[in-house]
DNA sequence: TAGCTGACGCCCT
DNA sequence: CAGGGCGCCAGCT
């Protein structure tokens, strides 16, 4: 589902975790991508924060400043580890994903 | 087996 | 506006 979030968006665990069915099972989706480092297809993970736009896991990432990084080269302009325009930026997978997809 | 720990989120003090 | 409890559940002591 993180490969769909598109370059220059972000979007959030519980989001995810929503649309997946598990609404209270946000941690998971950290969980998952803690172990999708060396995935490939490469996994998105820098377009993932919690849903107050914080970058809670810049520390699992190569190096710090990694993940904002990766963000800026995208467009998206960050403010210590928060993102500037989390409201704008943000795209809820529920609004074009098939839930179809993801059985 | 029991307990702890998360890249979270919601609710209640 | 902080801080704490709880659900969530895989994986590691």
């Amino acid at each position: 589902m993180v490969r769909r979030v598109p370059p220059g968006r972000v979007t959030t665990y519980g989001m995810i975790a929503a649309f997946i069915g598990s609404p209270k099972a946000a941690r998971m989706v950290g969980w998952a991508l803690n172990k999708s480092g060396a995935a490939f297809p490469p996994v998105p993970a820098h377009r993932v924060v919690n849903r107050n736009g914080l970058l809670t896991g810049q520390q699992f990432f190569d190096f710090p400043g990694k993940m904002q990084e990766l963000l800026l080269s995208e467009g998206i302009e960050t403010k210590g580890n928060a993102i500037c325009d989390f409201r704008d930026l943000c795209w809820n997978p529920a609004e074009y994903l098939d839930q179809n997809e993801f059985v």
